[in-house]
DNA sequence: CTTGACCTTCCAGTAACTAGAATCTTTATA
DNA sequence: TATAAAGATTCTAGTTACTGGAAGGTCAAG
């Protein structure tokens, strides 16, 4: 199977698939013109990490999940950590937005969206105002 | 003012203000031997980048934003325009993380976490398992 | 006069691709 | 059979918002 099939297989790109090549993720055979050539088995990877990804799991990630998931020895507990530590990511992550949101939404909330140039969201944005702000934590 | 100064009264790294002149954001004055020069002017406008950042404002919104923070005549409706986008893309990002959080949780859960291979992780990520995945949004 | 703290510029690296250019190879059509 | 289109190859560079580090200039103190 050429590149192309296994993109459309996958769902990936043929330069995302090049691309996790080049980064040593997931190589390919070659045939005798130099064309990369796929295997179910290159499909079935290819579509694993598509999935990982799609979990928002990082290449570092999706790379150590591979080899779990080539390793019929594996312990459930080695994948279930890599996940666990995701999803606390992803917590925070969560935690962090809503807190900005809370601080956004209060501001949108009080200025008035007219012609006039009073505005709360620039009174906060120049550290005008004392309330609402110095709770936004640093987004990473 | 020298620029450890300026970084230390905003907050800001030296590193980070030198890149934000780099971009053409916030230029200062420079004195006899090449130094940068502050004044309390330019830190003003840095600690308002700075508190944008922190809302995780994009450095192009900063530029809008520092511009209309300039305008004496601005029209409060164009700041709130800038604030209820970005607004806007913080709760399509929460929604986005939640949904992962969803999915990853209930893998999580089911899974035993000990030595035996089994894994209903894997298996989600394998594409063995079709109640949970196939859900789960694509993260920009 | 030297040490140390501070400043300067420039280059490279981060994450995970994506776009585009220049150049094959294969396939389909006239 | 000639050729054009589709699809393959590699390589470079751009994206976001910085951060780290090197090589070197400037300044105040001892």
């Amino acid at each position: 199977m050429n590149i192309g099939d296994a993109a459309k297989a996958t769902g990936l790109s043929s330069k995302t698939i090049r691309y996790y090549e080049s980064i040593d993720l997931i190589a390919a055979d070659r045939m005798e013109n130099g064309y990369r050539s796929y295997t179910e088995a290159h499909v079935h990877k290819l579509r694993f990490v598509q999935r990982a990804r799609g979990l928002g799991f990082s290449i570092d990630d999706c790379r150590a999940l591979l080899s779990l998931y080539e390793d019929k020895h594996r312990a459930s507990a080695e994948v279930k950590n890599i996940a666990q530590k995701h999803l606390e990511d992803i917590e925070g992550k969560i935690s962090e937005l809503q807190d900005l949101q809370e601080t956004l939404s209060h501001l949108i909330e009080h200025c008035a969206g007219d012609h006039r140039p009073d505005c709360p969201i620039m009174d906060g944005l120049s550290g005008e105002q004392h309330e609402v702000f110095g709770k936004a934590p640093k987004l990473q």
